[in-house]
DNA sequence: TCTTTTATGTAGTTTTATTTCATTTTCAGT
DNA sequence: ACTGAAAATGAAATAAAACTACATAAAAGA
């Protein structure tokens, strides 16, 4: 947790004094980073000491470890990780907030990935005879996304949002078939019954969901992204971008795993796609 | 700048010994931001003075300091410089390399964008009678995504990825309709027809697209997002997530400008899309 | 009101960082 | 290769900062 946010939500737990450390922090963060533990004392009109047992309520070592926590909850590109948007939020505000939680969602779901099983991932889809995409709702824009991608690979690949095109496509696959589902939660019905099918057709089913869910039971491989569940209304599903980015990560895998020849493949899609553009070099995609 | 790569970056700009101390640091950041000055040098095996010279001439006023910034440049979410994906990288390598850029890119796209345009795309979204939202290829994904977002205001929204269709339902609008056309470079010669059509008929027509391009110059309001163009063969278009965010943006702006009984609504959908889970609270989407 | 607990500050101690200066290394010019 | 200037480095001393122990004051409970 960020640690300015930190100090904010635990105003009321401070006591006189140290509430006074943490006022005088808030009012200015850059200055309290800049100084040292006897001017944030005088600052504060309270003793050094105050201001030590301050830092270690906050779960630091002392002064200088938090002058650390506190640097890096304001440094560059995170000042106010995962805040939520409030009512009275103006343009401004909600913006900066979406982008910025949205980059910590995409920085924890980083961390959080387990490589050897994208290693695995990519393997399978490599050998894979046949490669399907599925989604319902709003993992569907996901699928769809993944297509785009893979379908330039030149291999037989499809992509379903529609539940009985899906189960259709199950019962029609067999060994050497991949079947990629994507939900957020791994708990709607009907896709885990999907899985389900699709297993007891000898496809590889790869779940993009969350860890030690129904669907992730049923799935032979899971990509897992660890990213927090939405909570609040106003906030957008930020796991939704992460699932692209692993969609992304997926792709770059493959094509890499393939080699040279390959990528030549891609080239070509890219020229091609050129031609239906108004003149300017060096541009790809739509 | 972030210092880590700043660091990098000079490596053969320093002195035998402060090369060392780089080293040193590059080797373990997250060590050397918890060390001593003592400390360091030890594991350098340099003198202390020579570690607070290191520290100076990466400007900085001294150990201290030094570690603040590179503390910060550790910090969450802080974007990485763009690294582009080499032949022989290895999962860990290519998965770190491909969320550092995408992250990288969302704070570029966050710093160029114009919010005041931002409230006024939220304004003509919230007066319009139809919203349609339109890509294709690779954008397209970006447009069933906003359409399964607005889709739950209940307001009339649809969305089209076929080019037919879309020149159909730009004959078919009136004043008061709005069209949103999603497309990276702006020049699709195909969409930018449609964005003519569009305003002949009326409409007004939002582009997600590059600044300046011939789709941009059809449009009555463009929001571009300022991210490089993607120039690797090897890496995935960040461009298209950035404008998924800027999706996330404006619904947002929307909900809040709509008020306190339009959310009301919102937390319907969720509940009712509730009913087709496996139990466990407080989920949403799929 | 008295006792106990908690909070705060003073003064001293320890740790950490910086400066000064002597020594070593490097390198250009002979 | 030698010499001397310039740069680099480290030892030791100094200064600064942070921390600890303890004493005192305030607050809470009996």
């Amino acid at each position: 947790m960020n640690t300015l946010e930190l100090i904010k939500k635990n105003l009321d737990t401070f006591s006189k004094s140290e509430r006074k450390v943490a006022e005088a922090i808030l009012a200015s963060p850059e200055t309290a980073i800049h100084s040292s533990i006897a001017n944030l004392a005088k600052t504060a009109e309270v003793s050094e000491p105050t201001v030590n047992r301050f830092c270690r309520r906050l779960d630091t070592k002392g002064f200088p470890d938090f002058k650390l926590h506190l640097a890096q909850s304001l440094a560059n590109g995170t000042p106010y990780v995962n805040r939520n948007v409030n009512e009275d939020d103006g343009p401004e505000a909600y913006t900066s907030k979406i982008f910025e939680s949205t980059m910590a969602c995409l920085n924890t779901a980083k961390n959080g990935l387990d490589t050897n099983l994208i290693n695995r991932a990519v393997d399978v889809l490599t050998q894979a005879n046949k490669i399907s995409f599925f989604g319902l709702g709003a993992s569907s824009s996901v699928a769809h996304d993944a297509l785009n991608k893979f379908f330039r690979f030149n291999i037989p690949v499809s992509c379903f949002d529609d539940i009985v095109m899906q189960r259709m496509s199950c019962i029609n696959s067999s060994e050497g078939d991949v079947i990629v589902l994507i939900s957020h939660t791994g708990r709607t019905k009907l896709l885990v019954e999907v899985a389900q099918l699709a297993r007891e057709n000898d496809a590889f089913v790869i779940a993009l969901t969350e860890a030690n869910s129904p669907l992730a039971e049923q799935s032979n491989l899971v990509l897992s992204l660890g990213v927090p569940e939405d909570t609040d209304v106003y906030m957008p599903m930020s796991s939704r971008i992460a699932q692209l980015v692993l969609i992304d990560v997926l792709t770059t895998g493959f094509t890499l795993r393939r080699g040279a020849k390959f990528r030549d493949n891609l080239k070509k899609v890219k020229v091609d796609i050129q031609d239906s553009r108004f003149e300017k070099t060096g541009d790809e995609e739509y």
